[in-house]
DNA sequence: CGGTTATTTTGACAGTGTCAAGATTCAGAT
DNA sequence: ATCTGAATCTTGACACTGTCAAAATAACCG
């Protein structure tokens, strides 16, 4: 983690890093620039360009840090506890996470790096690590408990599906306002676990 | 509709919106600048300006148009058939909207409006009273079937960002895949009917 | 100490949104 | 029919963006 100080600036790498994640934060993503970025870091205007091959290889890296966190969380929570109460305390956990950095959020889940500037291959990696970590509890938490003939992949996708929609309604501020993230994530929670007692039609 | 060539251009108005969902189409909307556009139309690169405040504007214009479109849709496919047909074809005919438009679609929901550049009052509008006639509709068709103590607008936030995530994530091509579309909206519209008669936790 | 390499800088280019000022063309009143 | 004012369009300019090429600097290793 220490990379104690080189020469020039000393490890720019990581203040880039740090200072893009607080640009990030105060500017939003549309507010991030690599001169600002730069200047941030005293810097000048090209400097970055040897640390990150341009300024997508640099959301990447953004991102890929959100998701280890993400990744994180997600084996924190859906532990082997009662399968309910894992649950609930996931999509909480979730929202929680989404709202509190929405700017990351966006990142790790928009369009800028998914369809602008291809993700990086580490980025995929951890990204899709993450789904399926939840998928894997997901389903040793459902073991048995499922109505036959449902997928538990099926089930994983159309719940993240569910909170992520939720997450990005809530961040955008459209249909869903700050105020009812209370229970409209009650009712979500409920829409989930309905389906895992129930056949489906 | 037709608004009869009038002098320099003709409808300057008109052909800037169709060209510039062509655009939008072929590039995406980090291709769509106004520049290319006004190139395309045979106008020089401040003409715009004349027609639409800013490029925001313009956005806000295009997204307006797509949102009657969906608007309208909402308005067929709930009409008051049975509640679980109505209800999946709403569902089938959503994903279809957002993956046979995806640029539409983004542009409609994507923070490049809502909060890169304040959206427009008339888009606010549109925007919001789709959503209206959903839940409207939706409270229709469930009247009475619902459990007790759930409030029709929390299923309607809820059921929307089941389905709004679904696109999402299948536009962006995360977690979802194509050829998963079938499998995976069954799993979401199970996830909906399911908790419509089942009494929450 | 010398040379290779890693790091940073300066200069430049194409592209972007948008403003100000001028030029053109239309529409309506005299 | 002509003049006037408004609508429409163009040219020029500015600040900002990402990124490349080439030069300058500093570190490291033998």
């Amino acid at each position: 983690m220490t990379q104690t100080a080189r020469y020039h600036h000393g490890d720019l790498h990581a203040t880039l890093l740090q200072e893009a994640n607080t640009l990030l934060n105060e500017q939003g993503i549309e507010g991030l620039s690599l001169r600002k970025l730069a200047e941030r870091a005293g810097v000048s205007r090209t400097a970055p360009y040897h640390h990150f091959r341009d300024k997508n290889a640099l959301l990447c890296a953004l991102a890929t840090q959100a998701f280890s966190q993400l990744d994180e969380m997600i084996n924190r929570q859906l532990q082997a506890t009662g399968s309910q109460e894992g649950i609930q305390n996931f999509v909480r956990e979730y929202l929680r996470f989404a709202t509190e950095n929405p700017e990351q959020y966006e990142l790790m889940f928009g369009r800028t790096i998914w369809k602008g500037g291809e993700p990086t291959d580490e980025l995929k990696t951890i990204a899709y690590r993450s789904f399926r970590h939840y998928a894997e509890r997901l389903a040793t938490l459902l073991a048995g408990r499922l109505p036959a003939k449902t997928d538990s992949l099926r089930v994983a996708q159309a719940s993240w599906a569910t909170v992520h929609g939720l997450c990005r309604l809530l961040i955008d501020g459209i249909y869903v306002n700050r105020e009812d993230i209370e229970t409209v994530s009650e009712q979500s929670i409920a829409l989930i676990m309905a389906a895992l007692s129930q056949p489906s039609s």
